[in-house]
DNA sequence: GTTTTTGATACCTTCTGGGTATTGATGAAA
DNA sequence: TTTCATCAATACCCAGAAGGTATCAAAAAC
């Protein structure tokens, strides 16, 4: 009993008669009288009743009749999801985030492709950067977000857009009068670091920064995300260094400046993935973020970019 | 995209290697190799990436796996179920009841039934013996049950059993004496004619003895079914010839005698059916009737048969 | 560097599935 | 009653699919 024959059976069952079912099947009479007497013989059981002016059905064949519509029909749902899952167009997407990722281009980046790829589930993994290699390793996620990303091999890197660096101030503090601040003006002031990973990372760039320009790193907090670090701001602790997209956090009490150093350049946000994964809704999604990288890099070239709102 | 493509590529799936799932599927390596080939390209998409110590699923290929152990249990299930139909171990028995006939052999025939094929579905109707024949000339029941059947082209009866006729009397009866009560005795009493259908039934039965032994039948009350009668008698509105079966129905104020008569022989109870009805659940049916008719009529022989008990 | 393991290819054989022509049976129409 | 039309079934043919064996090519293991 394969497909063919059940949608001999179905013909024939909704036909009741053999020439009518064989022109609805494009095919001649005595081939389908050939297949319905193998069906019948393999099921060892008669599945119509021929009659002078056509057929009916046996009880037996009632009982097939009651399955075969759904079998077809699941076949051929089969069938589609596993070519759309082929294009890319179904399926799932495990993203790897980091805290202060998911504050600005994370989210419009996933929201790009959700309107390109509606059916493709996208799940989300708060994992740290070492998490991230790891799941990575274990194909657990897909796709990592993260800044300052290590090279490792078998892993590929796309980089999504350069980030500024700001300083973000308790509104008291007396460098607020600034519109931005150098690293010196930050000489052996209270300063919160932020985050504080193992793997080389902002926090490592930052301190990197202070040694060279002969400066006093004077950390009063270390945390691990970044919105307890702008809490701590606001709360008047000190100040700390940290991406653009930690102005998305508005809280009251923490004003923002521009930092400017020789340095510390712009930070990127990166994702990476592995280089033999042929998932084609990692190749989607990867189009989605050169798209977005793109526009960002012409967007970052205007003007305003940096301004408060 | 068949079943049998289907079987190879769950081999395949679970095997994760072409040697193994070959193996498994009591097949050659190469053929195995061409099927699944044939189903990427008939499907338009990789199922597996050809690794060097095997294979491994991809997006689709997985999309393809949620789907067909469903679909393969279906095909498996349905050729059972078919199956078993066709063997009359499954399926339906739609059977016409009428009043009286349920109060004793029906109920213990459908239990023997229902013991020999327990998958069997019964469904009751309870229609009147004219009732029954239109219901199975347009198969809406697959048998009936019925007293003094009239013959009918296409239709084949059984008999069941033969019931011998008793008096229901009110306990204050002058009769409640006699240890039996012949049909003189009954002239000119009150009676209640049970049943009252248009059809030959055993209300005509009784008025023709009457008549024929030149009694004057005296209805005082005329009514549709047995238990109706049966309390009416139980009431005192007077007597009436019922089946044997009726005692079964043990209303305070009753009594139950034996009938004699030369014009009122023991009344069958039989059933019908189509004589072209080849459903197998109606075969097992018959043969479970013959059984019980053949029993019956040997515990008939015996004695104590119309015990009051 | 040889051996082993894996999937792919080449080629052959069998058998399945479909086509045409025709038969046989049955009911309707002349 | 005879003829005709309409079914399904049968006979026979051919193309192609599916399986088998032998072998290859690549890569990993020893």
């Amino acid at each position: 009993m394969d497909l063919r024959q059940m949608k001999y059976f179905l013909a024939l069952a909704e036909e009741l008669n053999f020439g009518r079912a064989a022109a609805r099947l494009h095919m001649a009479q005595p081939p389908l009288t050939r297949q319905i007497r193998a069906l019948e013989e393999e099921l060892d059981t008669a599945l119509f009743v021929r009659t002078t002016k056509g057929v009916e059905l046996t009880a037996a064949g009632q009982a097939l009749l009651d399955e075969v519509p759904n079998i077809l029909s699941l076949a051929m749902r089969a069938r589609e999801r596993t070519q759309r899952a082929g294009q890319g167009l179904i399926g799932q997407l495990d993203v790897g985030l980091f805290g202060s990722g998911v504050l600005d281009a994370i989210p419009r980046l996933l929201a790009s492709f959700h309107r390109a790829r509606p059916d493709v589930r996208i799940a989300l993994h708060n994992l740290t950067k070492a998490e991230q290699l790891q799941a990575l390793r274990e194909r657990r996620i897909t796709i990592g977000f993260n800044r300052l990303v290590p090279a490792e091999a078998g892993l590929l890197v796309q980089t999504v857009l350069q980030e500024k660096l700001v300083v973000a101030l308790p509104d008291t503090h007396r460098l607020c009068g600034r519109s931005e601040i150098t690293l010196h003006e930050l000489d052996g002031e209270p300063m919160i670091s932020y985050p504080n990973t193992p793997l080389p990372g902002l926090a490592q760039e930052v301190a990197n920064a202070f040694h060279r320009e002969g400066l006093r790193l004077n950390v009063v907090q270390s945390v691990e995300d970044v919105l307890t670090c702008v809490a701590l701001v606001a709360g008047g602790f000190g100040a700390c260094v940290t991406t653009q997209s930690a102005m998305r956090l508005r809280l009251p009490g923490v004003e923002y400046r521009p930092l400017r150093s020789r340095h510390l350049r712009d930070i990127e946000l990166s994702c990476l993935y592995h280089a033999d994964n042929a998932s084609p809704v990692l190749a989607a999604f990867l189009e989605v973020v050169r798209d977005f990288a793109a526009a960002e890099l012409a967007g970052q070239a205007g003007p305003g970019h940096l301004a408060l709102g």
